[in-house]
DNA sequence: ACGATGACAATGC
DNA sequence: TGCATTGCCATCG
């Protein structure tokens, strides 16, 4: 390796640790930017985050479960990734209205705060 | 180095 | 609920 990857891997390392929680949401469950980024390590970087969904090119990737922390659906609405994100969350049982979630991504939930722990 | 940008969040009205 | 404002922070030109 390349010495000056050592050093840019601190961007790598960032950008793999948001991808590692994103890959841990159950299906069903849905978190917004901000608590993902807190579960990476990473407090405050919930903008960090989208640009790392958003330039993600892992197909297996489960971005959808990934909102907003009001619960809305942060693509554009109307937009071709939106649809589709409120059509895999559908297919996963979640209410979907309006390019809006009917479930609080906050972890209120008794789910979101059981998942908490662990790790 | 500096200002503009963005799949954000919290707060106030 | 909706919209505007402010704060945050990595990226980019």
């Amino acid at each position: 390796m390349r010495p000056s990857d050592t050093i840019d891997s601190t961007r790598e390392a960032r950008r793999a640790a948001v991808i590692a929680v994103v890959r841990a949401i159950p299906p069903g469950v849905v978190l917004g930017y901000g608590e993902v980024a807190r579960r990476a390590g990473l407090p405050r970087h919930a903008r960090l985050v989208a640009k790392v969904l958003g330039t993600a090119d892992d197909p297996s990737l489960p971005w959808h479960r990934v909102l907003r922390s009001d619960g809305r659906i942060a693509l554009p609405a109307g937009s071709a990734g939106a649809r589709e994100q409120a059509r895999r969350l559908r297919a996963e049982g979640v209410d979907v209205v309006a390019g809006r979630v009917r479930q609080r991504p906050a972890v209120d939930t008794l789910d979101g705060a059981l998942w908490a722990p662990a790790e």
